[in-house]
DNA sequence: TTGACACATACCGATATGGGAATATGATGC
DNA sequence: GCATCATATTCCCATATCGGTATGTGTCAA
C-alpha cells in the first residue's frame, strides 16, 4: 500500500530531497528545465517528472516559451505549510528552553562531522 | 529505490496523514499509545510503528510510566521545516499579489463542494 | 520536409513503505 | 509463578515511488 495519501498533496511533494532543491533553485526566479538540470546534475526526465509532481500541487507553474519551458514558484501555495507549522507555535514557544537543548545538540553533530 | 532518503528525516516523517494527525492530537499535552489508538481510531501497531518513525527525526519523546509509555510532543524539532519555509518568505512577500489569485481560488473550490 | 533541439511520457526494475495479523516484551497484580 | 494489560516488534503482502532507458511530442531553422 505504501504512503498511503498519494503523492498528490504537498506534503509529499517536499518530502523528497530533489523536489525541495528544485524549489529552492526556483527560488531565484523563472527558469527552464534544461537549466535546472544543468544547475543540480540530474537527468532531465527526472527533473521533469518532479516539476510534474510539484505543478500538480501547485507550488510551480509553467509556461512555454518557444521550444523551452520556463517553471516559476508559486509561493502562495505554501500556504498550508504556514498554516501547519502555525498550529505548532505555541507548543513551541511554551517549550523554548528545550530550544537551547537541540541547538546544542545540533552544534554537537556539526563538530563530529 | 523508491524514497531516496529514507524515512528518517523530517520532511518525510511528515509526509504521512496519520503522522500529522498523530502529532496534531499530541499538541494538548503528553499521551499513552493507547489514548492516541483510540483518538485517532488507527491500530496499535499502527500506531506504534508511526510513533517510532517520529521519535528517530526527535519530532517526539517517550517516557515510561508504569506499564504505559507516553509520548510528548517536540516542537523544537520542527526547526529544519521551520527554516526551509523561511527561505522562501521572501519571494513570498516579493509576489504577494499573486496570493489574492490563490485566494478567489480556494473561494471557488469551496463553491464548487 | 528534414533534422536538431527541448521537454514530456511510457515502461521497467529495484526498493521502501504502510497496514494487517501474529507474536514478543515488559510491567503489574494476584 | 501466572495471567493480564500496554506496547513494541516481526513477518508478510500490496502498492507507490524513484530512477534509468527509450521514445513521443512539439517547436524552430534551413
Amino acid at each position: 500500500m505504501a504512503r498511503s495519501s498519494t503523492t498528490s498533496d504537498v506534503f509529499n511533494a517536499i518530502a523528497e530531497t530533489h523536489r525541495r532543491e528544485i524549489l529552492d533553485t526556483l527560488i531565484g526566479g523563472e527558469k527552464a528545465v534544461g537549466a535546472i538540470v544543468t544547475d543540480l546534475s540530474l537527468s532531465q526526465p527526472q527533473v521533469s517528472k518532479h516539476l510534474r509532481v510539484l505543478n500538480k500541487v501547485g507550488l510551480v507553474s509553467s509556461r512555454a516559451e518557444g521550444r523551452r519551458r520556463l517553471y516559476r514558484l508559486e509561493p502562495a501555495h505554501l500556504r498550508p505549510f504556514h498554516e501547519w507549522l502555525g498550529k505548532y507555535e505555541q507548543a513551541w514557544n511554551e517549550r523554548l528552553d528545550r530550544m537551547d537543548d537541540y541547538l546544542t545538540e545540533l552544534q554537537q553533530q556539526g563538530g563530529q562531522q
